[in-house]
DNA sequence: CCAAGGATTGGC
DNA sequence: CCAATCCTTGGA
């Protein structure tokens, strides 16, 4: 087991934060037992600016622990039916956060931890019972992972296309050739991102 | 109050 | 390709 990400880890740029988080272990002590994964896909969402955050529509009541200090998880559902998990980032005020998309299973995963609402229930983690945790209240942290770190790739945020500008920003981070880091179909956003363009 | 739609997934 | 499924948001 590697050592806890102190505070501090959490409390830089979120861009930098989200290329950092690859390759560390997420981990859930869910009752008696220890879930975890190792982390090989994020994206980061930073600032009141960012379209295609939650942070969007100002400190609301889903997003404002997003506002706070960092280190503590934000969880929320999404299409009525996943959870995704993130991680806030940056000082407090200045809403920023990394979306935890992918990892290896390691330990009591209960699913596929590919892609971020296969992740959040492999390890147990739900928008009622986590959102807002301190990551160090023992209940959800990350830990230093173990071994080398293989190459990362930037690409694109997924899933954004409505975000102008925004969507093409380079904040998602993967490790090169993770057979678990999430594949989409892009097509059904392309799609979306058309039928926007046409009614403008 | 209510209509619209989403940081997705898996099945057809 | 598209339905599932429900909470959040913002406008009336």
């Amino acid at each position: 087991m590697g050592a806890r990400l102190p505070r501090a880890f959490f409390d830089r740029d979120t861009r930098v934060v989200a290329r950092d988080l690859i390759g560390k272990v997420l981990v859930h002590r869910d009752g008696p037992t220890r879930r975890a994964a190792r982390i090989v896909e994020t994206e980061a969402y930073h600032g009141p600016s960012d379209r295609a955050s939650h942070a969007r529509f100002g400190p609301t009541p889903r997003a404002a622990v997003m506002f706070g200090p960092p280190g503590h998880a934000y969880v929320y559902r999404v299409y009525g039916l996943h959870h995704c998990v993130n991680v806030v980032t940056g000082p407090p005020g200045f809403p920023a956060a990394v979306l935890i998309r992918a990892g290896e299973p390691m330990e009591g995963c209960l699913h596929s931890t590919r892609g971020p609402g296969n992740l959040c229930r492999a390890l147990g983690i739900d928008t009622g019972r986590h959102s807002g945790l301190d990551l160090e209240g023992g209940v959800i942290w990350i830990e230093e992972g173990e071994g080398p770190v293989g190459r990362v790739v930037r690409t694109p945020r997924v899933g954004v296309g409505y975000a102008g500008t925004w969507a093409l920003r380079p904040w998602r981070f993967v490790l090169a050739g993770n057979a678990w880091a999430s594949a989409r179909k892009i097509s059904l956003h392309q799609g979306r991102e058309r039928a926007i363009k046409s009614r403008e």
